[in-house]
DNA sequence: TACTCATTCAACCATTTGGTAGAATGATTA
DNA sequence: TAATCATTCTACCAAATGGTTGAATGAGTA
């Protein structure tokens, strides 16, 4: 928890995430997308995957980085309960999500 | 989004928000229910009215907290959308934390 | 085997964070 | 008005964070 919410306080950690949602990749292929060093990259990717936010696969000279999921649904989880006012408006949110999918298949 | 996932980053803040879950309350109120000086407490609720989770209302000697959720809210959207395999457990999501809820109720 | 490629480790630095303590502010109470 | 109460402001400090660079590791490739 306390490791899932941190990961998540960074830029650069969220926006992995969202890359990571698009396709599995690996690091110098994420790295294209930022302007900071691949060493620092490899510092993100370590801390999402000790919040097992994100999986490392080996693969022979290659680490296949992969959305987990799990731990993002857990801390969702708590944030739901403690919004109080989720009662009215969880079906309202559940079309939200499902609408912002049905154009992320469209895209 | 960066400030509601840094302040709810701290162990001590995430209790705040269990704490005005189950009712409003003022500063020295909440202090009791920890071991760190007032001074630290006020800097705590400071980021969270900064990040929106909560509301501070002032009642003349007093300021009154309560959750506001909205800021939640919106970052929970965030993570519904990225922990990808909501598509499937979204209905289980939900009536888990209906069963929450009903705890609650009960206790 | 020597070389290159992808990633990580190690040392370092500036900034931020979470805590402390003392002083200041602003409203209530004696 | 003076004293008290709840809260915030102002330094200050140690530890954590996010970045850098250079060296090391470990698996393919020439």
């Amino acid at each position: 928890m306390e490791k899932v919410f941190s990961a998540l306080s960074d830029v650069n950690r969220r926006k992995i995430i969202e890359l990571l949602h698009e396709q599995d990749s690996t690091l110098l292929e994420l790295a294209g997308h930022f302007s900071i060093s691949f060493q620092a990259l490899s510092k993100h990717i370590k801390i999402l995957e000790q919040a097992q936010i994100i999986n490392k696969e080996v693969k022979g000279k290659y680490r296949q980085l992969s959305l987990n999921g799990h731990a993002l649904r857990e801390a969702m989880e708590w944030m739901a309960y403690y919004s109080s006012f989720w009662n009215e408006s969880f079906d309202k949110l559940e079309v939200q999500i499902r609408n912002a999918q049905s154009d992320d298949h469209r895209n």
